[in-house]
Formats: C-alpha cells, sequence, structure tokens
DNA sequence: GCGACAG
DNA sequence: ATCTTGTCGC
C-alpha cells in the first residue's frame, strides 16, 4: 500500500496537528453564532459494490446553507486499490476525493463549498490525523470529521460507561466529550436526531474548531446523517444501482437503437 | 488464542 | 462498506 504523496503530507502535519493549529476556526462565518456568510456546504462519500472489493463510486455534493437544498453532484466510479485497514481510510479513499475536490474548482469554481463534511474521523485517530485532516490538508478546505460509529483509540472503548453515556442523550443536540486517557478532547458525541439513539462521533478535521464542527454539524442534520453526507451517500449508491442495471439494459438490440449506436462510433472518432 | 475493527 | 422488505411504533 505504497502512497508516497499522503505519507508525505500526513507526516509533515504532525507538527501543526500538536501546536492545534488545524483546530481553529479561520473563516468568518465559523465565529458567527448564525453562521451568517455561509452559503455551501459539500459532503462527500465512498460507496462500494457488494463482492467487488474494487470498485466504488465516489460523489461530492455541496448543498446550499441554510436551505441544505442540493447545488451540485458528482458522481463516478473509480478503481480502489488500497484495502481497508482500520485506522489507514484515507489512503483508500481521499486520493477520489481529491480528484473531485479539484474537478469542481474547475468545472464550477462558483460552487466551491466553504466546508465539508467527511465520512469518518479526524482528529479521533490512532494517529490524531484521519481521513478528514488528510482531505483538508491536501485541498485546503475546512473539513470536519463525522463517524457513525466510535473508533476505540486513546482508551475510548464502547465500554457500558460509554453505553450509559450515550443513554444520557435525552434531546437531538446533546453532546458530550470524547477525552482520551492523555486528557485531550478527540472529538464530541452528538445525538443528531431524536428518533435515532445511535449518535454521531464529530471531530476536527482541518481548519475548523471542535464546537464550530459539532454546532454545524447538528444545523445540518435532518435526519441522523447530516444531510450533505446523506446526499452525497444516497447518490453514489444509486449510481451504483443504475450502473449494475446498465449492462442488463444494453442487452436487448432494438431497431431504433441504430442510431444511438452511430452516434456513439461518432463520438468516439 | 482473543479481541478489536472509521468506511 | 455490504447482504435486505416489510413492518412495528411515535
Amino acid at each position: 500500500m505504497a502512497a508516497p504523496p499522503e505519507r508525505r503530507c500526513w507526516e509533515r502535519e504532525q507538527a501543526r496537528l500538536k501546536a492545534g493549529v488545524v483546530e481553529q476556526d479561520t473563516e468568518e462565518w465559523q465565529k458567527d453564532p448564525n453562521f451568517t456568510g455561509l452559503e455551501r456546504v459539500g459532503g462527500v462519500d465512498l460507496s462500494y459494490i457488494k463482492g467487488d472489493d474494487t470498485s466504488a463510486c465516489a460523489s461530492l455534493v455541496v448543498l446550499s446553507y441554510p436551505a441544505l437544498q442540493v447545488l451540485y453532484e458528482d458522481c463516478r466510479m473509480v478503481a480502489v486499490t488500497a484495502p481497508y485497514v482500520a485506522g489507514f481510510l484515507a489512503f483508500r479513499e481521499v486520493p477520489f476525493l481529491v480528484e473531485a475536490v479539484q474537478r469542481l474548482q474547475q468545472e464550477e469554481p462558483k460552487l466551491r463549498p466553504q466546508v465539508l463534511l467527511v465520512d469518518g474521523n479526524g482528529l479521533l485517530h490512532h494517529r490524531g490525523f484521519g481521513v478528514a485532516c488528510h482531505l483538508g490538508v491536501l485541498t485546503d478546505l475546512p473539513c470536519i470529521g463525522v463517524a457513525k460509529n466510535l473508533l476505540q483509540v486513546d482508551g475510548l472503548a464502547r465500554d457500558e460507561l460509554h453505553r450509559e453515556q450515550i443513554r444520557s442523550l435525552q434531546r437531538s443536540g446533546d453532546t458530550f466529550p470524547l477525552t482520551g486517557t492523555s486528557g485531550r478532547v478527540l472529538g464530541m458525541v452528538l445525538r443528531s436526531y431524536n428518533n435515532s439513539s445511535k449518535p454521531l462521533y464529530i471531530s476536527v478535521g482541518h481548519r475548523v474548531s471542535l464546537d464550530t464542527a459539532v454546532r454545524l454539524v447538528r444545523s445540518c442534520c435532518r435526519y441522523r446523517v447530516p444531510e450533505p453526507i446523506r446526499q452525497a451517500d444516497i447518490r453514489s449508491r444509486e449510481y451504483i444501482r443504475k450502473q449494475l442495471c446498465a449492462p442488463l439494459e444494453a442487452r436487448p438490440a432494438r431497431p431504433e437503437s441504430k442510431k444511438e449506436a452511430e452516434l456513439e462510433d461518432e463520438s468516439d472518432a
């Protein structure tokens, strides 16, 4: 699993991370209680195919804020090479997400998101550098890590104490901090949806404070998973579903499909 | 051998 | 991540 650029970036960021640089709000809208000035929030996700461990769909969506309407959608089939290893998710998924962001900047620069919600963790990570930090450094976009399960690191565990703390979250919006054995607050547990007892694990990715990260995720939740990530997830799954149906629909050769074939030939030439 | 395991 | 429809409940 050789990934020189990512690994270099990973190592280069250690000093900045220890200095807490990536945990600071750098944008004006982040300091505003109502996020005035925030107009576009991005979400990224990869969906996989059941038996196939090399094909996936990478998606990037941009939603308006605060209306949360989809302004931009990009789904693309990609060839995944790195295997999934807990703690090394970024090496598997980040290259395709960086490509998607670059495509957006090139094709629709005005729709560039002001912050990105990322499936997975940021500082809440074995080396304090999860996929949300990774993507943040490579794109220089403010990033927030949103995980649906707790990554057990620095003494954190899904033990009875943890489950009890989760039960103590009564209403959506309630939180409690995740403090590692080291004494450092690595993230926040957020009950994002009244109808789900399962919380979200929010952590700093890049250029955002933990407080701002939690407030923003909370304000993007219509259901348990915040809309930007939920839309990216829904759309990438749908894209794959159509991908799998395509070869079946291409079977029957109808008379009028002759025109289509000719058009394809011309476009290829 | 046993447990842990973001997506 | 993925396998998976309807169904019980607020």
